[in-house]
DNA sequence: CGTCAGTTTGAGCGAGCTCAACGTGAGTGG
DNA sequence: CCACTCACGTTGAGCTCGCTCAAACTGACG
């Protein structure tokens, strides 16, 4: 009964309900075991706590269990850029790997739970169990590809192209939650998106208003419902349609 | 002799001029000796030859031995985006690892030597060698971190401020091979440069001109000098006089 | 009811794009 | 040797999309 509610509250990798997104995928029940333990799993982090800060010391990468954060890097010139926005069983953190401090920082953008897997019990782990090592090193490999399509979102994309590719991304995060392909909220600020896009946050208000108008969307605030989700689909890219375009996670 | 002679050539590991930069970095003798037996090393590739292309089953990263090799993705719509420019001691190819097939072609600039690193051999490899683990994981780190920060060059940098940037980045990574930090060669066109920093190749070519008229550099062709390192660095992080140069808000 | 952060909408501007012409140097063939 | 081509690079002129600045609206919260 108490193990029962352990579930409930996704206490464990092995009754977790978004383990098939996270790190335990392909892992086996004796090595989802290992790996539950050394993951530990704090206090719920509250909107606008920081998970960890840009310039303090890699320990550490995290996993969302539930709520949603956002990662932004600061540069020498003092802008801040977005980086990504992880919701539960994405993987964050691993900006600090390449250089052993982090570069970017984590702030929650409602309240969350979050699991952390620290870092060297983990590539120990990873020595014994090769699909741990497998997994996390592909987990890497998709942040890159992720990274590098927004490379071209920001390099080549309209203020209209860059929305819509945000919002099928969205959705098709949000489906493989199993929720709503089409009505969900977006966690963070016209701001945020702006950032993350590169576009103003007035520029993002103006393309969600047009997006109303031409019948392609409704938008409440941060409730989005998509009424048109193959016209916004056209608008991510105006060309022939192509295999291929499956990702799961930004940033 | 001939043991001395393919020392001269590079074609092992331990006696590569640029081993330092690349994966054997902190394995030791017998280490790098294992890691040697997997490395492929083919004939030289000659300029505007691929080394894979997009599409293709992932099964190998490569290291750059000599040479140049640029990497690039085709969106959707057929947006061809640089996702970087490869000089000796290098890594590339990890666009593959996430997908189990390559996003990026690899093309190369000039005549190049490659080396050929089966990808699952090299993480059977690293269970059996932490430290190579470590080496490629924190590469990919790096990786990691180079496209995050691309994303803020191109999210909110300037013209002159993203070509000072590639020229900096260029001037640093020439030194780390213990050659000049002021004078070198670019081996990508225009084209190539515009397209990587988000701009079209007349912008290129205009900054280069204004920097040239201001004494920044002296540009003919592809041959670079650096006149004023320190003018340039200061374009790279900050594009008022009133910036204040001094503070370090990195948190 | 006032405040304040987030958002929407409008008006004008400007950095970089587009289009176009011209320059340059390497390769080729008479 | 010159004439021609072709890819690449430079320079100019005008245009446009998204930015900047500004004002008004909304809802949450004291």
């Amino acid at each position: 009964m108490s193990n029962n509610c352990l579930s409930l509250l996704g206490l464990n990798c092995s009754d977790c309900r978004i383990s098939a997104l996270c790190l335990p995928l392909s892992l086996h029940g004796d090595e989802i075991g290992q790996l539950d333990e050394i993951v530990q799993r704090g206090r719920p982090i509250h909107k606008d706590e920081y998970i960890y800060h840009a310039g303090s010391d890699f320990a550490s990468i995290y996993a969302v269990r539930s709520g949603a954060v956002k990662t932004y890097a600061i540069d020498s010139e003092g802008h801040e850029q977005v980086t990504g926005f992880h919701l539960p069983g994405e993987i964050f953190g691993i900006d600090g790997i390449g250089r052993n401090r982090h570069s970017n920082s984590a702030i929650a953008l409602e309240t969350s739970a979050i699991c952390e897997i620290p870092f060297n019990r983990l590539t120990d782990l990873s020595l014994t169990i090769p699909s741990l090592q497998r997994r996390f090193i592909s987990l890497m490999g998709l942040e890159i590809n992720e990274d590098q399509e927004l490379l071209t979102l920001l390099s080549k994309k309209s203020a209209e192209e860059r929305v819509a590719t945000l919002l099928i991304n969205f959705s098709i995060r949000n489906q493989a939650r199993k929720l709503s392909a089409t009505v969900f909220r977006l966690p963070m600020s016209r701001s945020d998106i702006g950032n993350y896009l590169g576009l103003t946050l007035e520029t993002v208000s103006r393309v969600f208003s047009r997006f109303q108008k031409s019948g392609l969307l409704n938008v409440d605030k941060k409730e989005i419902e998509i009424l048109d989700l193959a016209g916004l689909k056209t608008l991510t890219s105006s060309c022939a349609p192509d295999a291929d375009l499956n990702t799961e996670k930004a940033g």
